[in-house]
Order: C-alpha cells, then sequence, then structure tokens
DNA sequence: TAAATAGTGTCTGTAAGACAGTATACT
DNA sequence: AGTATACTGTCTTACAGACACTATTTA
C-alpha cells in the first residue's frame, strides 16, 4: 500500500475523467426504442463515427449534481424536461476510454413520444431513435453496449413490479394502450382481465374523460395521480425472473 | 450552452474527486449493524473527527476498476476478500465536500462475522461496528447519512424477495439461523413453516453435516450453492412496501 | 420425563390467470 | 345487423400464512 500520512491530506491524486450517460427508452411504432447519438469523427476522438448512448462531461461550472447534469443532456437531445428518470450505476476504469481512467454515472429516462417529433435540431450530432435489438446489434462506443444491457435489464425487471410502462404512454393514457405498451416491453401477452385489475387495484391512475380510437367502443382516459414515483405491485406478474 | 466545437476533443475540463465508499453491514449481537471509520483530526481535513463511511478516493495507478477499489477498501477495513458486494449507487456535486467538485461511487457489502474478531490494527484510524439505528442518530460526514438511508432501504427492500441474508450468516447456515437472521433485518418476526419451504424451494442451499446447538434437536447444516449470486424468490413476503 | 429446539402436515384465504360473457361505439 | 373495440363476472388454481402437530436432542 502507498501510506499516505493521514496527517497530511493530499488531493494531488491523478483525477479519472468523469461523465454522465444517460439511456432514453421510448416506445415508437409498437416497438421499444433508445436513443443513440454518433460519436464525433474527429482524429484524436475516441470511437469516430461510432454510436453511442447520449451524454458527456460533467461540467462543475454548470452543473450542481449528477442528476442535475443528467436533466440537462435528456433536454439538450430531446427537449423533454419532466421524464421519468433514475440512476441505474456507474462504471469506472482504467481502459473503458482510450484518453484516460475515466467514469460514468449512467441514467435512464423513460418518455413518451407523442406524435411531436423529438427535436432533431441542426448542427446537433446525428442522433436517431433504434429499435433496442438493432441497438444492442451495434457495437457501441466505450462500455455503452454494456450500459444498455443493464439497462434494458433493469427496465424488464423492473415492468413485472411496477408501473413503469405508463410513463411511457402519453396522456391521457387508455388501459388497452397501456397494456399493449407492457406487453411490447416484456416480449409477451398478457390477460386482459388480471392487467386491469391489477392496475386499477394499484390506485396509481386518476380517472380523466373518455377517450375515442379509431373505431369501436371508447376508452377511459387516465391520467397518473404522482408523476414523481411509479407504483409497486405486491406481486410481479408471473414467472418473474426479477434481476438485482 | 458552452458550445464547444466538437471537432477539437476538450480534457481541459476541471475535473471532480472520485471517490468509493462502502456501507458493510454484518449481524452482530442479534443486531444489523455497521461499519464506521472516524475522519482525521487534521486542520485541513473536511469533517474532523465525525464518523463515516469507510472509503476514500480512487487511486488510478492501483485500481483498473471502481470495483476493484471496492474491493480493496473492503479488504483494508475488515480482511474478508469474497462478500456479497454490490453497487449501491452514485452521488456528486458542487457541495458534497468542501474540497470541490465531487463523486462517490458507494457499493453495499455483507458479510458474515463468525466469532474472529474483524480487524482493529493498531495505526489505522479508528473504526467500529455500529448498530444501524445508532449509525443513524450520528451525523456523518459528508453526504453518508443519505447513502447509509440508500443502503437500508435496498438492503430491507432486497430481504423481501431474495436470499440476501444468507450472505450474513456463517457457514454451515442452519435454517432456524437463517430465519432469526431475516427477522434481525426485516425488524418483523416470519412463520417458520412458510420460511422453510421458500428457502428449500428456492434452491440455493445444499445439504450439509448437521450442527448441534446450545441443547435440543440439532439442525441440518446448509451452505450456498453459488455465493456469487443470491436467489430471487417468486413472490415477496408479504406486504412487501419495495423500494427502487 | 421434562424442556428445548428442529422440523412437518394440513387448512384456509387471497389473488392471479383463464376465459366466456356483456357493453358501446362506428359503418 | 355486423364488426370492432372496451370492459366485467366468475371459476379455478397456486401458494403463502396460520397453527397444531411430530421428531430428536440434553439435563
Amino acid at each position: 500500500m502507498s501510506a499516505a500520512p493521514n496527517s497530511t491530506p493530499r488531493l494531488d491524486f491523478e483525477r479519472p475523467l468523469v461523465t454522465v450517460d444517460v439511456v432514453i427508452f421510448t416506445v415508437r411504432a409498437e416497438q421499444l426504442q433508445v436513443l443513440l447519438v454518433q460519436r464525433p469523427d474527429g482524429p484524436a476522438e475516441p470511437f469516430p463515427g461510432r454510436w453511442a448512448l447520449p451524454g458527456g462531461f460533467v461540467d462543475v461550472a454548470q452543473d450542481r449534481t449528477l442528476l442535475a447534469c443528467a436533466r440537462r443532456k435528456l433536454k439538450d437531445k430531446t427537449g423533454v424536461s419532466t421524464p421519468y428518470l433514475e440512476q441505474l450505476g456507474s462504471w469506472g476504469g482504467a481502459s473503458r476510454d482510450p484518453r484516460g481512467w475515466s467514469t460514468t454515472h449512467a441514467y435512464f429516462a423513460l418518455i413518451a413520444v407523442s406524435g411531436q417529433r423529438v427535436q432533431e435540431a441542426a448542427g446537433q450530432p446525428a442522433q436517431q431513435w433504434l429499435p433496442v435489438e438493432d441497438a444492442r446489434a451495434r457495437k457501441l462506443a466505450f462500455d455503452h453496449g454494456e450500459i444498455l444491457e443493464a439497462a434494458l435489464a433493469r427496465l424488464r425487471s423492473k415492468v413485472e413490479y411496477t408501473s413503469l410502462p405508463a410513463f411511457l404512454v402519453p396522456e391521457p393514457i387508455t388501459l388497452p394502450q397501456l397494456q399493449l405498451t407492457y406487453e411490447i416491453v416484456l416480449g409477451r401477452s398478457l390477460d386482459k382481465s388480471a392487467f386491469r385489475r391489477r392496475m386499477l387495484d394499484a390506485g396509481f391512475l386518476e380517472e380523466v374523460d373518455t377517450v375515442v380510437g379509431p373505431g369501436g367502443r371508447p376508452a377511459q382516459g387516465f391520467r397518473l395521480i404522482d408523476r414523481g414515483a411509479p407504483a409497486v405491485f405486491p406481486r410481479p406478474f408471473k414467472s418473474g425472473e426479477q434481476g438485482a
């Protein structure tokens, strides 16, 4: 051990790079999709031209906290300012970034794209929504492939016993629409009756006006009583293989 | 936005401090306890003399990854090298450390103290095991109070549907001993029959020799089939208020 | 044989899945 | 009327909790 005498505080440690990355999910075209950005092309850039999760360095002059930094990056990329946003974890090591020992604080966000397109401003680096299976098939920059896997595992795990998919649906929410969203994320179909009981018993929905669809009986509309936190169901759906 | 032309990579950002902290739990004297260390007393030290979670700066020359850094700190403090260790989350901001914008990567560890005392080497800064309720009552250094709360919430949440407490018990494990450990962590009593069914059905225990207690019928001994990961039960115990 | 601890058998209640039925809209 | 979609009622089954019972040890 390189013993530092503990009476003289040392701040001369070499400091790692500190970044924040955000895994942003939505449901579009009946698919779970994730937002990726393309790395710039300069010769000194790491992973030039490769696709990556949106993110970047913490700006100590601008960001008061890590969460604020994540919110800023989300807003910059999507224009969305009140998403569901939770911390996913952190990754750090000597070899994940060729520029040196680096750390990233990963967040994951759920947003609803209700028709209005998510900002694709000119001058911005290229960005695109991609179905998660396509994104997984690409070799992403840094260790972003691993981070994406972790985000997916966390999402699919929590969907088994929370109301998270409600954040992927624009209000007013209908139960058929919410069920479809659950089925898309889980990759399997659910029983209608049991699903409805579950959602209504959980008490996180508030009735609003009915919503007319393309045909057939109109559906009851709902909105989230508390956008701050998802509801937690007493039991998972079934054969729930929950992750960490 | 302070736009950096994306053709010239900037590494001249001011870099935050990067630390790792570990919340180490054990069960001693029929109580859930946590390991705290005392901050050094120098005049330039932050929070001099205050109790804190064990941890410190990442050493980029020594630590290959954040996880390796956490393992090193755990080994230094306790001598234990194969605990249950999982990442808890990260905290970072401008005001959590008076020395500047800082980040910490928090881990939480579960260890079994089987009689042999956890190293309390001379020359080391003062450290002690404290019942969690006592630790919560103290004003800890930095934002370690908040981190401890998060660790406790995570532990209590996961105990409802995983075999985590098995890592708090020295092998050979007996079911009565394991049940007592669950009850200590949860703060409520559990039904014996249902508890045993749950544990045995989960299939994470392997029978070894029987273990004689202080009196009465000897108990079947068990050991963990896989020390790498806890078992996940299909359902939580009851009225489970699971956290994030 | 009494006390102490370990372990089992069986009943009951709850709630999730299955699925058939009813309701309300549009064409 | 017929079709499409939304919603409900009821049966069955799985399983966790309750709790009384049996088993095996020491004093």
